[in-house]
RNA sequence: GGUCGAGUGGUGGAAUCGGUAGACACAAUGGACUUAAAAUCCAUCGCCCAUAAACAGGCGUGAGGGUUCAAGUCCCUCCUCGACCA
């Protein structure tokens, strides 16, 4: 008997490797073909392969996307749906280091482990188009589209400050950095000055501002993306110091109020401090700058610290009314945004007002409207100008105007539009990642290596940290790489930095259109007939840099004629996060579920018998409270777990994990199996009739209910759930008739495909049908079918329910009113009371008013 | 502090345009089957009141107010939680 049950574990390899071996989900590359059809291209981000493997997360992001992509393929559309890796990056290289291997003999065993995890899960890929971002044969197009880049003269080098570790002799990123110090090892970090390659990504602000009102994303994200754009107007003004042959700008988007700045600030970093300060004040300026130097930008900013600064003992000279103000220098301003220096209201910004208060600074109130006195609190709404010579009596609005105007025509200003967006630091002093295409001559000058110099590969080299005297780990490679030839015989050095890991993620999405392509990076009838991606899924994390990355690269080539479409994904979903129970001591120490004892709604530690906090927190290896996809794969099977994965509620909501749920997945997916196969002997359900699907009446509007429903909820994405639940109804509904048509079978299996892709195929072909049903078309539903004789009508005294009528389907809105009327629970509620109001919604319910 | 989002049974979650609140599941309880257990099947399952039982009734979507014939849904105030930004 047990033989004969629902064993997904025998079911699921065999059709995984049937859809292999006759490449079930190739989709063909030559464009004659591929214009019969229309196209859908629905893309998951693809995984950086660290060594911990695929977890729930990915689970949560791709199985949406897979089944989407078998519904669209159903309704006889091309359907691009790739798998690929991110495979360069700092935790491959770290583990290289680690267990002294290779980065890439690191990257082949962690991208062999998650190809191996995802092709459980039984996804729809054409696995003829992976890619790996760390293979010659990608980062060499990645190499190619930054020289397109540095020929348009978006790539410079700059001194930038950086993450410096002098235990280690290396550059760390903000994220290894916590406190000043490594998070590994403790050692303390400085910010240094370093020459590094930028990306002019603000270049393009504008644009990447502008086009998200092309996009169908989340307005939410947008939002996001819009304030990381940070577009702000002002205008640029220019002040005098006093004293001094010399004069520095201001950005402001506050005009109005410049009669109201009492003082100016330069950020510590800012090059006319030295020469502006006073004899008298120059030890403690420096001082004040050398400690500046080693806080991050979010604590100079945040709002909860104390204000520091330092007179310089210097005057400006105030545009408008020619008074001079002290200029100071303090952190709370910052180099890399607008100009580096400021001019300070306090009456009208709420940084400015509590420094003005720490060190005494005059505050002027320039806008009446305040509550409170200008004194006690900043007032940063609107109102009317006072205290301002030519502004007084406008309103902020006017008065910006009016002001950029003056300073226009005085020459002391500029309107101007400024961006929070800063240039995108692009290099690292690492070895795993893109080496530049570039050389440097012993003059100095940058030479870019021809097209077909690339790929640049990366060298063999014997430690990866830095040398001795501070130069990238590609510095170690010997002579024969180092040094270069160009085309015109000329020796050069190459560039020994190498790109961030987010460059090969920038284009994989256009790789994929054509992914072994030795002559581009991909054919461009091929990127016309694809682009854009019609529907792109993964974690919130992403939704500022990567996003904003791609945006950006795309609209470069865009430019150069590479790409003919905008923007490179239209649509866009956030998948939720999956949360879990985790148990957490008092000291905040985690504990693994196993290791805990749990009484009502009480945890303690069983050994020790230590009470711990119960919380429901995003899934992850830190809080000890993962589950892993492949041991619910192991119990359960791949079908169970892409159902429950998308049955526990919306794809874009954070819901908990519960075990229970699968089981419940589970006996449903048990359940369809035993509408077709008799558990006892293996052979087809008694019940099932060769009777056309009309024969039980019930079950056919049922499953053109269902039919309705999941081609809706599923087309919606975020309704996957839903469609689930339906499909339960269905099956319900089925176990119960006497006789089951084949032909209803066959076309409910039709629905689970996408959902179920393994149970559906297995029961597809016991019945008998040959090939394979993610290859069958999508079902119509027959509206017909769903109308029925009679229509059930709330009836509603006072807007309470008070019976259901069952009425004929065509009743008019007099018939109901009348049925209504006559029945007696309804006559109960009105009791000779007049009638005021009745409302009849067709279909729906009447509702009389007494 | 700002912006955005969310608060519905014991749990996850359903509920087009304002129109049957709690679909579908999980857990729980009772029953059938079984030597027994598992599995399966059937029943109950928001709270209160009433009852031998049933029919019925009242209250219920974070709190308070409002609009409406009708509010989970719209408006106002507040509380709590989450995400992002500062």
């Amino acid at each position: 008997m047990e033989t004969h049950s629902y064993a997904p574990g025998e079911i699921e390899p065999h059709w995984q490797d049937e859809w292999r071996k006759k490449e079930a989900f190739k989709i063909p590359n030559d464009i004659g073909t591929l214009k019969k059809k229309p196209k859908f291209y629905v893309l998951g981000m693809f995984p950086y392969t660290s060594g911990a493997g695929l977890h729930m997360g990915h689970a949560k992001n791709y199985v949406p996307t897979d089944v989407l992509a078998n519904f669209r393929r159903m309704q006889g559309y091309h359907v691009m749906h790739p798998m690929g890796w991110d495979a360069f990056g700092l935790p491959t290289e770290r583990t290289a280091v680690q267990e002294n291997e290779h980065p890439a003999h690191i990257t082949k065993r962690n991208t062999e482990t998650f190809q191996q995890q995802i092709q459980r899960i039984g996804f729809s890929y054409d696995w003829s188009r992976k890619i790996d971002t760390s293979l010659p044969e990608y980062y060499r197009w990645t190499q190619w589209i930054f020289l397109r880049l540095y020929e348009k003269d978006l790539a410079y080098l700059a001194d930038v400050p950086v993450n410096w570790c002098p235990a280690l002799g290396t550059v760390l990123s903000n994220e290894e950095v916590k406190d000043g110090k490594y998070v590994e090892t403790g050692d303390p970090v400085e910010r240094r000055l370093m020459h590094q390659w930028m990306l002019k990504i603000t270049a393009y602000a504008e644009r990447l501002l502008e086009d998200l009102d092309l996009l169908d994303w989340p307005d939410g994200l947008k939002e996001m993306q819009r304030h990381w754009i940070g577009r702000s107007e002002g205008a640029e003004i220019t002040f005098e110091v006093k004293d001094r042959d010399s004069e520095f700008t201001v950005f402001t988007t506050r005009p109005d109020t410049l009669f109201g700045a009492t003082y100016c600030v330069f950020a510590p970093e800012h090059p006319l401090v030295a020469q502006v300060t006073h004899p008298d004040a120059v030890s403690e300026v420096y001082n004040y700058i050398q400690e500046a130097a080693n806080k991050s930008d979010l604590q100079r900013t945040d709002l909860a610290t104390e204000k520091t600064g330092v007179f310089t003992g210097a005057y400006a000279i105030n545009p408008c009314n020619n008074e001079p103000i002290p200029i100071w220098v303090a952190d709370y301003v910052l180099m890399t945004y607008g100009t580096g220096a400021i001019m300070a209201v306090p009456g009208h910004d709420e940084r400015d007002h509590e420094f003005a208060t720490t060190f005494g600074i005059p505050i002027v109130e320039v806008i009446s409207g305040s509550q409170k006195p200008i004194e006690e609190e900043a007032f940063e709404g609107d109102g009317v100008c006072v205290n301002s010579d030519f502004l007084n009596g406008l309103r902020v609005d006017d008065a910006k105007e009016k002001m950029i105007a003056w300073l226009e025509s005085e020459k002391k200003g500029t309107r101007q539009v400024q961006y929070r967006l800063r240039d995108w630091l692009f290099s690292r002093q690492r070895y795993w990642g893109e080496p530049f295409p570039l050389a440097h001559l012993e003059d100095g000058t940058i030479v870019q290596l021809p097209d077909d110099h690339l790929p640049v590969q990366l060298p063999p080299i014997d430690a990866y940290k830095p040398t001795e005297d501070g130069k990238p780990p590609l510095a170690r490679a010997d002579e024969a790489w180092v040094k270069v030839k160009l085309p015109d015989g000329r020796i050069a050095t190459r560039e020994t930095n190498i790109m961030p890991q987010w460059a090969g993620s920038c284009w994989y999405y256009l790789r994929f259109l054509d992914a072994h392509n030795t002559d581009a990076p991909f054919d461009s009838a091929l990127e016309r007939y694809w682009m854009p991606v019609d529907l792109y899924m993964g974690g919130t994390e992403h939704a500022v840099l990567h996003l904003l990355y791609a945006r950006f690269w795309h609209k470069v080539l865009y430019d150069c004629g590479l790409v003919f479409t905008k923007e490179p994904f239209q649509g866009l979903l956030n998948q939720g996060t999956i949360l879990a129970e985790s148990f957490q001591d008092d000291a905040g120490k985690y504990y693994y579920p196993h290791e805990v004892e749990r009484n009502d709604d009480k945890a303690v530690v069983k050994t020790s018998g230590k009470p711990l906090h119960v919380q429901l927190e995003k899934m992850s290896k830190s809080r000890f409270n993962v589950i892993n996809p492949n041991d619910v794969i192991d119990n359960y099977g791949a079908d169970a777990l892409r159902l429950y994965l998308l049955f526990i509620g919306p794809v874009t909501a954070s819901t908990p994990w519960q075990d229970a749920g699968v089981e419940g997945v589970y006996r449903f997916l048990q359940r369809v199996w035993r509408l077709v196969v008799d558990e006892q002997n293996g052979e087809l359900n008694e019940k099932l009739t060769a009777a056309a699907g009309t024969t039980e009446p019930e079950l056919w509007r049922e499953l053109h209910k269902t039919i309705k429903q999941v081609t809706e909820d599923t087309e919606s994405i975020d309704k996957m759930n839903t469609a689930i639940s339906q499909m339960m109804i269905f099956v319900n509904t089925a176990t119960q008739v006497k006789s089951l048509p084949t032909e209803t079978v066959k076309i409910f299996l039709h629905l689970l495909a996408p959902y179920a892709p393994h149970i559906a195929q297995e029961l597809w072909h016991r019945l008998s049908e040959a090939g394979f049903i993610a290859h069958a078309a999508w079902p119509q539903y027959d509206e017909s079918v769903l109308e029925s004789a009679t229509i059930t009508i709330i009836a509603q005294v006072n807007g309470k329910l008070r019976n259901r009528l069952q009425l004929p389907a065509d009743a008019t809105d007099k018939e109901i009113e009348e049925a209504a009327l006559a029945d007696e629970r309804v006559q109960r509620f009105i009791e000779g009371k007049p009638i005021r109001k009745v409302i009849v919604v067709p279909n729906r319910l009447i509702n009389i008013v007494v």
